[in-house]
DNA sequence: GTCTATATCATGATAGAC
DNA sequence: GTCTATCATGATATAGAC
C-alpha cells in the first residue's frame, strides 16, 4: 500500500527532472547518480528505489528527449497544405522547438553514437518510428516533381534536417571557429537562421 | 640514457594507434586504459610511463583527430581559382576525407559537447585556428556578390559544412529513420552525396 | 623500458533500520 | 518511502623489482 501517493509522485517527478538535467548536461557515462540525487534533494538509495538502475533511469530521460525532439512532426505530415507551406512550417516549428532546448540534439547525437544498438532498441521498445514520415515526404516530393529540381527524397530530408540541426550540435566549434568565441554573434546568427534556411532551400529546389 | 630508441618509439606509436582506435570508438569517458593496453599489446603501467595520464593521452589523440579532419582546408583557401571551383573542390576533398574515417566527426562532436572549455583550451594550446579560413571565404563571397544570392558568409559556410558532415554524425539515426536499418541503402546514399551537395548548393546560390 | 602487484579512489548498487 | 551505512566492483595511477 502506498503511504503518501501525492508526495511520492512528487519525489518521482523531482528525480526525473533532476535526472533529465544531469543526463542531458553530462551524458549517460558522465552523469553521476550522486549528482542526480543532490539535484533532486533526496538520497542516492531512493534513485534505485524508484528506478531500478542507472540504465533504466537514463532510458526514461532519453525517450523523453527523443519524443520532445519530434512532436511537431505529426502536425507536419498530416497537414493538408501546399508542399512549400508544409516545408516552411516544418523549418519554422522545428527550429523554434530546438531553440527552446538547444542541447537536446547534441544529447541525442552523443548517446546515439555511444551505443547505436541501444538507440535502435530503445526506439523500437517505445514504438518511436519515423519511417511513415519519410514515406509521406517522399510522396509529396514525387507529386511536385514537375516544379522541383530532381533530388531524391532521402537527400532532401537529410539536407533539411542538417541545415536545421547542425548549428546546434556543433555549437562550441562554430562559436570558436566562425565567431572567435563571441557568443553574442553566435546567438544573432541563430536568430537569422530560420529565414536563411527557408530562402536557401527554396532557391536550391526551384526549377528555373 | 635511452636503451633502445627504436623499440621505444615503436611502442609509443603502438600505444598511440591503440589509443586512437579505442578513444574514437568509445570517447574519453567510455574508453578504458586496460583496453588501450590490450590493443597495444603492452601493460597498463606502460601507458602511464609514456603518457602521464589518461587525459594527456586523450589530448594527443584528440588533437590528431582534429588536425586530420581539416588538412585540405589549407589547399582550399590558398588555391587561386574561380570561386565555384574552390567550393566544389572543397566539397569533393572534404567528403572524401570524412569517408576515409567516417567516425571522426562524431568523435570530435562528442568531446566538443562533453567539455567545451577543454575543446577551446586544446585548440588554442595547439594553435588550431580557422578564423583565417572563414575570413578568406568571406572575402571570396563578397567579391562574387554580383552573381550570388545574398547570404552572409557565416551562414554559407555553416550550410556547406552542415550538408557534408551531418550524414556522418547522425548516421545511426539516419539508418534507422530513413532507411529502416538497411546499411546498404545508407552507403549508397553516401556515395551519391558528393554530387547532390554540389548541385544543391550551386542551385541555392545562383542568381537567376 | 617493461613488468607485477598494489594503492587509492569513485561509482553503482544493496541491506536493513526507521 | 526514506534514510544511513556498507558492499562490490572497476577504474586510474603508482611503487618497486627486473
Amino acid at each position: 500500500m502506498v503511504k503518501n501517493k501525492e508526495l511520492s509522485t512528487d519525489t518521482e517527478n523531482r528525480i526525473l527532472e533532476a535526472a533529465r538535467k544531469v543526463f542531458i548536461a553530462k551524458g549517460m557515462e558522465g552523469a553521476r547518480m550522486q549528482e542526480i540525487a543532490d539535484e533532486a534533494q533526496i538520497n542516492k538509495a531512493l534513485l534505485h528505489y524508484y528506478f531500478r538502475s542507472k540504465e533504466l533511469l537514463f532510458e526514461k530521460v532519453f525517450v523523453g528527449a527523443v519524443q520532445h525532439a519530434f512532436p511537431s512532426i505529426a502536425e507536419f505530415i498530416t497537414a493538408d497544405r501546399p508542399f512549400w507551406d508544409k516545408i516552411e512550417f516544418f523549418i519554422d516549428r522545428y527550429l523554434s522547438l530546438i531553440q527552446e532546448n538547444p542541447i537536446i540534439p547534441a544529447f541525442i547525437m552523443q548517446e546515439m553514437n555511444r551505443d547505436p544498438e541501444n538507440l535502435v532498441r530503445i526506439l523500437k521498445r517505445n514504438s518511436i518510428n519515423f519511417t511513415d514520415i519519410a514515406t509521406v515526404i517522399k510522396q509529396d516530393i514525387g507529386k511536385e516533381a514537375g516544379t522541383l529540381l530532381p533530388i531524391s527524397p532521402e537527400h532532401f530530408i537529410l539536407n533539411l534536417v542538417a541545415l536545421c540541426v547542425f548549428p546546434f550540435v556543433a555549437a562550441p566549434m562554430i562559436k570558436h571557429v566562425l565567431f572567435n568565441g563571441d557568443s553574442d554573434r553566435y546567438s544573432q546568427m541563430l536568430a537569422e537562421r530560420k529565414q536563411v534556411i527557408i530562402s536557401f532551400v527554396r532557391s536550391a529546389m526551384e526549377k528555373r
